[in-house]
RNA sequence: GGGCCGUUAGCUCAGCUGGCAGAGCAGCGGGCUUUUAACCCGAAGGUCGUGGGUUCGAUCCCCACACGGCCCA
């Protein structure tokens, strides 16, 4: 017998014991006097005499994740995932059946117990048990008490041992989940209304990403899942709804990586009558009054360093950020055949084939990009990158977009809307000449009614809580992240 | 897609340019009625990721593959 059959065929052992005693190893309830950190909590100021005096009677229930046994006694640790109280079972108080119970117990059970609370003589808050009750019998054995799941790959795969072993990693995703609470109570402090808009779409549109393409039977179509939703929000600003934002998941059928998953949650908002200007200091308002609310404050630590999120942050146009992170002069990104033989230099492919807005913007990935630690405004995105984001005035090959960087991740991207029809189908045309996009006709005609001059944001939620709780891998701040199936 | 690194007991990890595979925790048996990484004694537990190759002999060297990590594209 393997060995890990060895240690199931124990549990499955302890299992059959309860049932032989005529017990129900998975009663359907056992009500308790709250979770085992409220009892904690609300009995923490009171001292060995203060609860002699009562004789506080309790019941709780938890995980058990240690075991201390004494011949005719014993300690447990009961665990509610964020504090644990101790049990104190005494063979003399319990009688000898319930004492025997321990027999059949292994960590990582479900416990109740019912007693007295009293404090030990080193002051532990303890329930000294006058019953126990298995509430759900473990059959799997359970990870090293102290170092917890380390395997970062069984930690992905088995998220709820990761959860219940490892307390940085709970604190990541309640983090992750304040995050999310923030970011909706400052919207909705502002009149924006939160919608859901496809994710499946006939046209994948609002980003340039390859898409996940499906099929409907009824229908006899394919559909795709939305790499933005971008192009629906707009229509609802066409619409009448002046903000609004979305804050779900986007999927994009390209690589894996440390900051990409195939599935990834995205915040996207619009604001009617406002600028990518005002969005600048909208998205220092926002980060910075949820970095309060989840961090404590605006200074975080990132990998031994501390990054400040201090307004104002700095501001570069992509062209500036270039020439100060590399050693190239303004003259190497003027002309066509100039830019061309720099990009090679960069060991960007393809060169010849790229638009010259794109080799600026691969330049820009290859120099700058990794050194934005501090929070940074990217500005003046070329326009035949940004075919949904209306020209800047004056320099039509521009437009009026920007990209925060933090911690040298690409957090946030925003422009001022594309609300011109004419142009939209222009460049539209323009991404298809260049060999990407499909020209959203009835996009085009929703613009045709007439959208106010707009503004617009996504945000990279994984990214952002990766920058929050320190997270160098999206795979840690996502609780199932994709994984190859293990073997075949 | 490329480079480098990793994969040893259920978990966390050792294993010396090749010679019978090791610890702690968990589990098992015994002891212990205020311990808390409880403690003490004892006996177990291994396809060394998978498949080939080199060698008298491979966890160790070589090749391929799988999965993962880091860096690059």
């Amino acid at each position: 017998m393997e060995p890990l059959e060895t240690l199931r065929a124990h549990r499955r052992g302890k299992l059959d014991e309860l049932r032989r005693r005529g017990l129900d190893p998975y009663p359907p309830r056992f009500p308790v006097d709250g979770r085992v950190s409220e009892l904690v909590t609300r009995f923490a100021s009171l001292d060995s005499a203060a609860l002699e005096a009562h004789t506080t009677r309790t019941r709780v229930g938890g995980r058990v994740t240690a075991i201390r046994a004494h011949g005719k006694a014993a300690f447990l640790d009961l665990s509610d995932g964020d504090a644990r109280i101790q049990v104190y079972i005494k063979r003399d108080v319990v009688g000898g059946d319930a004492f025997a119970l321990l027999e059949t117990l292994d960590l990582g059970d479900f416990w109740g117990a019912e007693g007295v609370l009293f404090r030990t003589r080193t002051g532990e808050l303890t329930v000294r048990a006058e019953s126990v009750t298995v509430l759900a019998k473990g059959l799997q054995p359970w990870p090293e008490k102290w170092h917890g799941l380390t395997d970062r790959e069984l930690r992905a795969r088995q998220r709820y041992l990761d959860l219940a072993t490892n307390s940085e990693s709970r604190k990541v995703f309640l983090a992750r989940a304040a995050i999310v609470r923030a970011i909706r109570s400052f919207l909705d402090g502002r009149g924006f209304i939160e919608v859901e808009t496809p994710m499946m779409q006939p046209i994948p549109g609002g980003a340039s990403a390859r898409p996940f393409v499906t099929h409907h039977n009824t229908l006899d179509m394919d559909l795709y899942l939305r790499v933005a939703p971008e192009l629906y929000l707009k229509r609802l600003v066409v619409g009448g709804f002046e903000r609004v934002y979305e804050l779900n998941r986007n999927f994009r059928n390209e690589g894996v990586s440390t900051q990409h998953n195939p599935e990834f949650t995205m915040l996207e908002f619009y604001l009617a009558y406002a600028s990518y200007e005002d969005l600048m200091a909208l998205t220092e308002e926002m980060l910075c009054g949820i970095a309060e609310t989840v961090a404590g404050g605006v200074t975080l630590p990132w990998g031994g360093r501390t990054i400040s999120l201090a307004p104002p942050w700095k501001r570069l146009t992509m062209r500036e950020a270039v020439l100060a992170h590399s050693n190239l002069r303004p003259e190497d990104l003027g002309e066509r055949s100039r830019l061309e033989t720099v990009a090679r230099r960069f060991e960007v492919a393809d060169v010849q084939r790229l638009s010259s807005g794109k080799l600026l913007a691969e330049l820009f990935e290859a120099t700058a990009e990794p050194s934005l630690q501090d929070p940074t405004f990217i500005t003046d995105f070329p326009a035949d990158i940004s075919p949904l984001a209306k020209r800047k005035p004056g320099d039509r090959e521009l437009t009026e977009r920007f990209e925060l960087y933090i911690c040298g991740i690409e957090l946030a991207n925003a422009f001022t809307e594309l609300n011109d029809p004419d142009d939209q189908r222009s460049r539209f045309e323009e991404q298809v000449r260049l060999g990407g996009g499909i020209v959203d006709e009835d996009y085009v005609v929703a613009l045709e009614h007439g959208m106010p001059p707009t503004a617009g944001e996504g945000i990279g939620i994984d990214r952002l809580v990766m920058v929050l709780t320190d997270s160098h891998s999206i795979r840690d701040v996502i609780l199932f992240p994709l994984l190859r199936p293990k073997e075949g």
